[in-house]
Formats: structure tokens, sequence, C-alpha cells
RNA sequence: GGGCGGUUAGCUCAGCUGGUAGAGCGUCGGCCUUACAAGCCGAAUGCCACAGGUUCAAGUCCUGUACCGCCCACCA
């Protein structure tokens, strides 16, 4: 695909569809297990299946791309392993809504007729978000690609839920748990959203049931008032100490119940008495086991009242609240309502209200499995950024069990039957046939399936097979590291733990890398509701996927939330341009074929030194940005590099080496190839697109793949500190010329004639030996180098380390600017070298920083103060001109 | 109620182990200097939220305050 020129524009589309169909029809993504070198192992978070392409995943995969390339670079065995989870409610809900349309429900289909039109909508649409992933450019292995439903991933699933089981670490009971009445669904604690509604606080008084008084409790939800067994205050509440024991009357329904002590109550809050509805409410759940109460429920699963709500029964609840409270003011036991606002919570799938409903559900003791989970991190796992420790912990130490069942059909069904006969419960990999306690072939299984994460906590080894023993698991797990937003640190990474311990007896990740949340430019969520989606698939569009991937990574800190705004993406996308027009120019500079080798320890050009020099330290820079995960750093190092150094300063300073051929020229080529070809190999993993597409337009690069290229040697003969610091010199030299031409007004096609006045033979030797460069740089006429040189009485000066900048100007400046600037120049002088004398004054300072700081402010002060003596010269003589 | 993060140039953000601040966009001035006007050269702009403390030295470490935001929690 090489052809040796480049268009004069970057034009993202055609390159980077040739680069992604290239990339996958060639499976260069796929490892070779018998090769040589390290692995390195990245599993997907898997998309939900329902999902469309949002910039939180592009972050994601950017980042982990980022890692995985330069991991191949580093001559690693890389697998990077994609795949699609089932999301189960959430699927479930979009196909019921798409039925809804047709005026039917799951239930007029029945449920393996609505199973087969779930999947049939997956091998419709759910692929869109893994061709909106390819989009991105992401180097995974498609061979490998897994669905968390799956033939191979529900076997291990029924294992693990089978070999857990039977450990005692999964259990079924009938527990209090959240339960979404619209998904008609237990929900994990976690998958419960809690914001804040204003409401009403209910003051209600309750009768003693001897006739003797009365008690008033507080309560937001008055229809629970039907459920009530107890009433409770603190043992402590001087208030109610002598009424303990007292039994109690429940309004409407004059069920008579205890009134008693515990410490759960708090003083403060409304009464100090609280009204116990154990089956309505988590904390009276505990309660009520505690202190032995009745468990009346009186809502159900639909969000009515049952036959025990008495004359309300069959209303729904919001229609009982009302009428309840009607009641209780007639009957005068309202005592009042006052405004309150609460947390409620919501169904994280459909933002319904969570009711709190005792059921049969399955649990995972995941109180067991944590300790293990919680003793891995940091010795067998670290996490990054550190502060992710601390919630890791603090959601450990306070992990109550994990309600795994759920009321709905997309999922993995349960593995247990229960005997029709003998009401065994089975729980098995296959499916059984017989009872093995009676013989029957009356088995029913269990009607609930999974949740979704539940499948996703074995990731990390479902996906490599497991249970088998595969190459893929003994070669790739446990996984590098694990890269995710922090927000699913609990839903995900934590279980996997717990569930990767376990099964595998090792941590599934080496490390877990947290990234932020991809806000909007005001720092808001992006939501569709809001209106601020910045869409990755558009932003690809417009600007070209490199564009949107060097942006999130340059704003990849650690630690901290990303506001994107399409500006930064489109300033960026001036920088992938940029580095094409700098590759068009060097191929314009180079020979068709690969320029002859020199020695690049031993090149002459000063300039050449230099460039080699810097590039060492990008070189190390990048590497060890990016291996701690400090992708902003890498991103920042990149641009400055080419941009301020290799097109701002290196091109510039090899136009001249190119005019005639020579071994000048073979030398300036040679390097120019070589610095390019290197800085695109630490550009492509965050840049692959084009980077990839230069590459092979460069000499030696025909029908070669970047992305399989392994990182440059460093060469340490390179580095040469005092080479790079006579380059600066020339650099400070031309930059102040160019300032007085520019402050004076001075037109830039106007060569000027400059006298500079070295202070020691050092300088000399590299003014004259950069002669060239200074002249063509700074656009001269006549340079005079002499120390002892006579500066004209019509002139502007600076001073550069020392070094005097005379520019001869004629009549026909600005004299007064001039001045102007001297004067300006001076006083930042002055004002820096009086900062510069308190401090060496200063005793404590000359005594205690480390010498070589103390040597460097004093030769600071003293460079200053020569700068402030011939300016002040200079300034005199130029004054007296004007007299 | 706990835990965490933020407060730096007009805007959006960098700033690793302490040595008087950087980028992108924007602004101002000058340039079509044959890679790039998606460009080049130059300029301006910051009591680094506030108050204390540690230190020779603090945007950088510690304590507190204010405002903004996030996460967790069983506030009836």
């Amino acid at each position: 695909m090489a052809e040796n020129a480049l268009p004069k524009g970057y034009e993202p589309h055609d390159v980077e569809a040739r680069w992604r169909e290239h990339w996958e029809r060639e499976h260069t993504f796929t490892p070779d297990l018998d090769a040589p070198g390290e692995a390195y192992s990245i599993v997907i978070p898997p998309p939900n299946v329902t999902g469309a392409l949002h910039m939180g995943h592009a972050l994601n995969h950017t980042l982990i791309d980022v890692l995985c390339r330069h991991a191949r670079q580093k001559g690693k065995k890389v697998l990077w392993l994609p795949g699609t989870d089932h999301a189960g409610i959430a699927t479930q809900n979009v196909v019921e809504r798409a039925l809804a349309r047709e005026g039917k429900t799951r239930h007029d289909l029945g449920r393996e007729k609505f199973i087969e039109r779930v999947w049939a909508w997956k091998e419709e649409y759910g692929n869109r978000i893994l061709n909106q992933i390819r989009m991105l450019g992401d180097s995974v292995d498609w061979t490998r690609e897994r669905f968390t439903m799956d033939e191979g991933l529900s076997r291990a699933v029924r294992k693990v839920f089978v070999e857990l089981y039977k450990q005692g670490y999964i259990y079924k009971g009938k527990y209090i748990i959240n339960w979404c009445s619209r998904c008609h669904t237990a929900l994990a604690d976690d998958e419960v959203d809690h914001l804040p509604e204003k409401g009403h606080l209910y003051h209600v008084r309750y009768d003693f049931a001897d006739g003797s008084g009365s008690v008033v409790i507080a309560t937001t939800r008055p229809e629970t008032i039907l459920g009530d067994s107890g009433v409770c205050v603190h043992p402590e509440d001087d208030r109610y100490t002598a009424l303990v024991g007292k039994t109690v009357l429940v309004p409407i329904v004059n069920r008579p119940v205890p009134l008693f002590a515990d410490r759960y109550v708090d003083r403060e809050f409304g009464t100090g008495a609280l009204k116990v509805t154990p089956c309505h409410d988590p904390n009276d759940w505990t309660l009520g086991h505690r202190h032995n109460l009745e468990f009346i429920q009186c809502i159900d699963e639909d969000g009515n009242m049952t036959a025990e709500a008495g004359p309300y029964a069959g209303m729904s609840k919001e229609e009982c609240r009302k009428r309840i409270v009607e009641d209780l003011q007639a009957s005068g036991h309202l005592v009042k309502i006052e405004d309150l606002e609460h947390s409620v919570g919501h169904c994280y799938r459909c933002k319904t209200v969570v009711e709190p409903h005792v059921s049969e559900q399955w649990f995972v003791a995941s109180t067991k499995l944590a300790p293990r989970a919680r003793a891995a991190v940091p010795e067998l796992t670290q996490i990054f950024p550190e502060n992710g420790v601390k919630t890791y912990y603090n959601w450990l130490d306070n992990i109550r069990d994990w309600c795994i069942s759920r009321q709905i059909w997309w999922g993995h069904r349960i593995p247990a039957w229960t005997c029709q006969d003998c009401g065994e419960l089975i729980v098995a990999e296959e499916d059984p046939t017989t009872c093995p306690h009676c013989g029957s072939t009356h088995l029913e299984q269990e009607s609930d399936v999974l949740d979704t994460w539940f499948s996703s906590s074995l990731w990390p080894f479902s996906t490599m097979g497991w249970p088998d023993k595969t190459r893929d698991l003994e070669t790739f797990y446990p996984t590098s590291v694990l890269v995710t937003g922090f927000d699913i640190l609990f839903f995900w990474v934590a279980r996997m733990m717990m569930m990767g311990l376990h099964f595998m007896n090792q941590v599934p990740f080496r490390h877990v890398y947290l990234h932020a949340l991809v806000r909007d430019a005001q720092g808001r969520k992006m939501s569709k509701s809001t209106g601020n989606v910045i869409d990755p698939l558009q932003m690809i569009d417009k600007y070209g996927t490199d564009a949107l991937r060097f942006t999130l990574t340059a704003f990849a800190a650690m630690g901290r939330d990303i506001r994107l705004s399409e500006e930064r993406i489109e300033g960026y996308r001036h920088f992938v341009n940029k580095l094409w027009n700098a590759s068009r120019f060097t191929l314009m500079n180079l020979p068709e074929t690969v320029p002859a080798a020199v020695d690049l320890d031993k090149v002459e050009g000063l300039h050449h030194q230099w460039l080699l020099h810097r590039l060492e330290e990008v070189k190390k820079d990048v590497d060890d940005a990016i291996e701690t995960y400090r992708f902003n750093d890498a991103a920042q190092t990149l641009y400055k590099f080419l941009w301020s150094e290799f097109c701002d300063w290196y091109l510039e300073l090899i136009k001249p080496d190119m005019k005639e051929d020579g071994p000048r020229k073979t030398e300036a080529q040679y390097v120019l190839w070589t610095a390019l070809r290197e800085f695109l190999v630490l550009m492509h993993p965050i840049m692959p697109f084009v980077t990839a597409e230069i590459w092979q337009a460069l000499p030696g690069g025909a029908g070669s793949d970047l992305a399989v290229q392994l990182m440059p040697e460093a060469r340490p003969g390179c580095l040469k500190p005092e080479a790079a610091a006579r380059m600066e010199f020339i650099q400070e030299v031309i930059g102040m010329i160019r300032t007085i031409r520019a402050e004076l007004n001075i037109s830039p096609a106007y060569k000027l004639t400059v006298l500079l006045r070295p202070v020691d033979d050092h300088q000399q030797q590299i003014l004259e030996a950069n002669r060239e460069v200074i002249v063509t740089l700074a656009r001269l006429a006549e340079l005079i180098i002499d120390p002892r040189g006579e500066a004209p009485k019509a002139s502007a000066s600076h001073v550069a380390s020392g070094c005097e900048v005379i520019v001869h100007l004629s009549g026909a400046v600005d004299f007064a600017a001039e001045l102007a600037r001297l004067d300006k120049e001076l006083a930042k002088i002055t004002k820096e070298l009086g900062g510069l004398s308190q401090k060496l004054a200063n005793e404590n300072f000359v005594s205690r920083a480390p010498a070589d700081i103390v040597e460097r402010e004093r030769s600071r002060a003293a460079e200053l103060a020569d700068a402030k003596q011939k300016l002040t010269a200079l300034q005199e003589r130029f004054k007296a001109v004007l007299q």
C-alpha cells in the first residue's frame, strides 16, 4: 500500500478505513503464543449489547489501546480480548419496549419465544457497539471475541454457581430485597440509585391498648402503617423509658403491637419513636428479627396493597397513602405533617421507585469472599490512582451479601431444580432428569436468572476458556491490568477480585487503573436528556480518530474528571496535520531509498547532536510516563517535541544542509529519517493511523506495518548535554534578534546587520561554528562576531547568556520604541536580580540549601548583573544619540 | 453521617519526588519566509480560593475555613 508521496493535507477517512481493514484482515493483533517474550493481557470491560459508543468508551479504549500497542512495541506478546455483556435487565427492557410497540408483552410470547426474540435482537443490533469500537482503532484480537451468554461462558457460569453452592457460598432464602415493580425483579443494593426527593413526614398517634395514653411516631410512608408490628424507642430516651413494654394499637387496623426499645433508634429524629414494619423497610426487617416481631406484608410485588391492608386491599400504594392520610386525619390520629427532603431509592435501569420487598432470593455470601479480595490489595493487585484503594477497602469492609437472582427471563437461568414430589432442591451443572432423593421425574427449574454482574465477575478467566485448562489461561492469566472507570469499582472490579481469587487462586489482574469520567465542558455528566453529549463517532467523522485519541490521552490525568470540549479536539487535529506536513517535508528531502547510514554517535552538526540528544530524552520520558499510567505526560512530551523542537527548529536548521549534495546533506538525511521514524514509533500508540500511514510512505517503510515495529533501542552515545546546551545558546541568540525585530516593527523581509560580542573564546567558537544558522534563521544581511566590536550609535540590543546582541538600526526605525523596550527589559532584570540578591544574602539559604542550588542561583545572579550592566551602558549610548 | 476530589492566564485544563508557573482555544502586533494560513515570528495576561503552619525555599507538604462536585451510608 505504499506510494512515496503524501497528499497535501491529512485526510483521515480513507487512511483510517484502510488500516482498520488491514489490521483486522491480517490478524495483526492475534498474539502468537509460541513467540518469545513476556505476556501482556487486558480484557475489555465488556460493553452492553444494547450500548452505543459514548465518550466513556472512547476514553477507556484509547487508554487500553495505548497500553497494548506500547507493550507490543516492547516485544511482549499482547492479548487484548474483546467482547460484550448481555446486560440482563437493560436488554430485556429494550426488547420489551419493541414488543410494546406491537401491542404485546413478553407474557404474550412466553418465556421461550421471548428469549428467541432477544437473541434475534442481539444478532441484529448487538454488533452495533462492536462496529463502533472498530472505529477507534482498538488493537483487539477479534478471533477471541466473547459474549457473556455464549456457550463457553455459560458453562463457566454454571460451574461457578454449582461450586459456590456446594461450598456454601451461595444460598437461597427469604429476605428483604430491593424490588422494582416496573422491571418486576429484585435488584442488588448497588443497583439502586438514591435520589433526593421532597416528601412529607407524617406524625401519627398510636394509642395504648389499655387506654392509658398514646405515643406519636413519625413516618414518611403512612401506607406501611398497615404492616406495622411494633413501635420502637431508644432505651435511654427519658421520654419513653417508662412506657417500654406497653402494648399500642396500630391505627385503622387496631392491631395490638409491642412498644419496645432498641439502640438503633435515633432520638433526634422525628418524635424519637419509630413505627416498625419488618416487611417494608430493611432496618425494620432487622429489628423484626431481633425482637421476634410479626412479619406482615401489606404491599405486593406490583406495588398494590394486599389483603393485609384491610379496607385498602387492591389499591395502589400511592392511592392507599392518600386515602390513609385522609382517614387518619378524620379519626384524629394525624398529629401533623412536615415537609421533608429525603433520599428515595430508584431502579438504576428504569428509574421507578424501588420498594423494599420480602421474597425468596438467591445470594452470594460476599461477606465470606470479601476478606481475601481485600487482602490482595496492594500486594498482589495495585490500584492506580492510589486513593482508589481506600474506596475499595471501604466497600469491602461494609459489604453485604449479594442478591444475584433476577425475576426476568434474559440471562443465565439459575441451575437449580425443585422436585415437585418431595421438595428436594437440586443444584447441578447438567440438567437433572430424576430427583436423587425420591427418584421422581417431576422436576421444575428455577425461573429466575442471574444478575448480569455474576457473569461479568468471571470475565477475566471465563473468556480464556475456563474451566478447561487452556493455553490462553496459562499464558494470559492473571491479566496485566484492568482499565476501567472508577464508577464500576464495586459492581465489577471487586467482584472479579473475589471470583478470580476463589476459582483461579490468583488475582485476576496485577494492576487496576481507574480513569475518570468524561464530562461536558461545564463538568456535568454527559446524558441524552441534558443534551450535552459529545458523540465520539461524530468527532471521528469531523476531526479523525487520531485527533480524538490524542485529546483523550492528553486529558487523562490521573484521578481527575475530564471536561471535554469540541474545541480541544479541533485544536489537536492541527497537531495531527502538523505531523503530516512535517513528514511531507521530510519525504521531499529524502532519497527514494533508505538513506546511507552514518554513525549517529559521531554526527558533526550541532543541530543533529541536539536533536538526537532530545530524542533520547523523549524516548525515556514517554516510556516512563506510559509505564506509570501518566498518559497526559506522554502526550504532552510528544506534542512539545514534535512541534516546538522538531518542526520549529530542527526542520528549519536542516534546510541549509539540503541545498547541495555532499556529506553534509547525507548526514542530515540520515538523522532526519531516523528521528522521524523513531518519533512515529513513539507516537503510534496514541495516534495509530496517521503514524502507520506516514511510516509506510517513508523510505524503507513500504509494505511494513508500524503496528508491529519494536521500540527503538536507546542510544546512550547520543546523549550529549553539552552539545544540547550549545544549541540552546544559539536558539537564545536567534530568539533575541527576532524579538528586537518584532518589537521595533522591522519587516521580516528586511535583512539586518547584527554584532555579537561573546563573553569568551568558547562562546565565540560556538557562534562562529553556527554563523550560517544564525544568518538564516534570524534573516541577517551581515553578522559580525567580535568581542571588541564597536556598537554603532543607532542600535538595539539585548544580552543572551552574557553575549551582547547588537542590532544595527537605520535611521528609519522608531527610537522611542527601542528606549521603551530597553526600559522594560531592564526593569525585568532588576526585579529578578533583586529577588536573587536577597536570597543569596540570606545566611540560612546559603548554608542550608543544597550546594548545586546555591551555585545555580549565584551564577544566575552574576549573569543578570552582567546583563544589567551591559544593557545600561548600551542605553546610555543610545540616549546620547538621541540628543 | 462518613470518604474522596476540585479551586492555577479570558475559557478548558497540565504542573512527577518542594527551588518564584505551562498547554490548547481565545486576545494583540507582524508575516503568503517554496512542509504546513489546520501555518510562521513575536507579545500580553496569573497575590497558583482564603487563613495559618513546616522549611533556607510551598502552586507543590501539614492544619483549618469557604464555595463547587463526586462516591458510599439502613436519616424512619
